[in-house]
RNA sequence: GUGGGUGUAGCUCAGUUGGAUAGAGCAUCAGGUUGUGGCCCUGAGGGUCGUGGGUUCAAGUCCCAUCACCCACCCCA
């Protein structure tokens, strides 16, 4: 026997009974983004290397150790994306959508891959619904994309949410705040971990959401970031703030979040559940200048990056009912000796006639007897099964089955289609 | 990249201090006399015991290595 290939790891596959979820919680993603004005972009899977290096940063952990990336036959470096923005920001510029109406509003839905240890919700190869909005700076539109964030969420039927924001600043803000942590930390660097000694020259801020007790032990008493925001990016988060105040959304201010990415400016944000972990759903923020560093141009934007492996995590974990319909299953059986193959042609007609009518029609295909064709079609879950044989066929009518009441009576065989419209409908 | 756990049928698992053709339930398929599903009964198919080595008269069982999966860390969605 030859050795069974499986999916390589950190990929799965979604099964029927799985991916009904999948549908329905694409389905939400869409109507949510049609109502906020976000309109769908599909863009590669696969980028230049050199998109990501720029655009996602070349100190973040992605880009040094979680890339997939490999040479293509023309001896280029190709990246399977591991994010969604870098590719959206490209294509924002490839295709002068800068010369449409600002803010241009997009959103995409698919997978990405990252070159991780799986573990519970994290795969090397999963999914994201993400928004990106470009051409504004307005405060009202970071409260939009933090308010889309939970009402994706809370439209799945999601509860105990956790809304996380703060500001970064610019990046003269952020210069000024990581020499003002270097300095308190200064004197009992020996106090930090390995990673966030190196952070504290690489990328400062890093050190604020370290999960280490002693780091953040130190960290008790540290500069307050918020005092350093020069004031266009400290009037811009209060605006963000009155503005998340009408929304209803619940949101807290947590003045150590940072995100890993680097592009970030000004407002940052992630959700979270607040009972069992399942990592954080979604995050995101602004990148003001990430355009101009991929394309030249200074144009800015924010985006929000939501996991959806992680949200089926959570709908799960928390016990939700998604209301998932299924088309209701006319199956057709036939019943006794079939010498001239008669009964065959006579099912396949009716199998085509009730297609064309809109029925979702199964009949038997395996060669079954009628005992087994109905226990397959409940196995289905079919709602009426159809049974004829020669002697209906010759009568001009048909038993109709009624498999949840298990009920069944003779119709005309000419009024088949319409009596069961009535019972559907 | 680091640490921990688990590998026996499609699934969930038994398998004694090492001992003969490796078992059960569920699932699949076929039957339980003429043409009727769910319950019940009978039967069938399906396993190189993750893989490779070692110890032994004898290994599913003990030892080593390796691989895969799961979980956690780092980081993130």
């Amino acid at each position: 026997m030859v050795t069974l290939i499986k999916a390589p790891r950190g990929t799965k596959d979604l099964l029927p009974g799985e991916i009904e979820k999948w549908h329905y919680v694409e389905k939400i993603a869409r109507e949510v983004s049609e109502i906020y004005g976000y309109h769908e972009i599909r863009i590669p899977i696969f980028e230049h290397t050199e998109l990501f290096q720029r655009g996602v940063g070349d100190t973040t952990d992605i880009v040094q150790k979680e890339m997939y990336t490999f040479q293509d036959r023309g001896g280029r470096s190709i990246t399977l994306r591991p994010e969604g923005t870098a590719g959206v920001v490209r294509a924002y510029l490839e295709n002068h959508l800068n010369s449409q109406p600002q803010p241009v509003k997009l959103y995409y839905l698919g997978p990405m891959f990252r070159y991780d240890r799986p573990q519970a919700g994290r795969m090397r190869q999963f999914h994201q619904l993400g928004i990106e909005a470009f051409g504004s700076n307005d405060p009202a539109l970071d409260m939009e994309v933090i308010c889309y964030t939970y009402d994706f969420f809370t439209k799945l039927g999601l509860t105990n949410l956790r809304v996380m924001v703060n500001s970064v600043g610019c990046p003269q803000c952020r210069s000024n705040y990581g020499r003002a942590l270097k300095e308190f930390t200064e004197s009992h660097r020996e106090l930090l971990c390995e990673n966030c000694r190196d952070r504290l020259e690489r990328n400062p801020l890093r050190v604020l959401d370290c999960k280490e007790e002693s780091c953040q032990r130190l960290l008790d008493g540290s500069p307050d970031i918020h005092d350093y925001l020069c004031n266009d990016c400290s009037s811009h988060f209060q605006q963000v703030n009155e503005y998340l105040n009408l929304t209803g959304v619940p949101f807290e201010i947590n003045k150590k979040l940072v995100r890993g990415l680097d592009y970030y400016t000004q407002t940052v944000f992630e959700v979270t559940t607040v009972g069992p972990d399942e990592g954080s759903l979604a995050g995101g923020g602004r990148y003001n200048n990430l355009v101009e560093t991929i394309g030249g141009m200074s144009v800015p934007g924010i985006g929000v990056a939501i996991g959806l492996e992680r949200v089926l995590i959570a709908l799960e974990n928390q016990g939700v009912q998604l209301p998932l319909e299924q088309k209701k299953i006319i199956y057709i059986a036939t019943a006794g000796e079939d010498p001239e193959g008669k009964l065959a042609r006579e099912a396949v007609l009716l199998l085509l006639e009730l297609r064309k009518a809109g029925f979702a029609a199964e009949k038997d295909l395996m060669g079954r007897s009628l005992k087994a064709q109905m226990k397959f079609a409940g196995r289905l879950g079919a709602s009426y099964v159809v049974i004829f044989g020669l002697e209906e066929i010759q009568q001009g009518r048909l038993l109709l089955r009624d498999m949840l009441k298990g009920e069944q009576l003779e119709i005309p065989r000419d009024g088949l289609v319409e009596y069961l419209k009535s019972l559907l409908n």
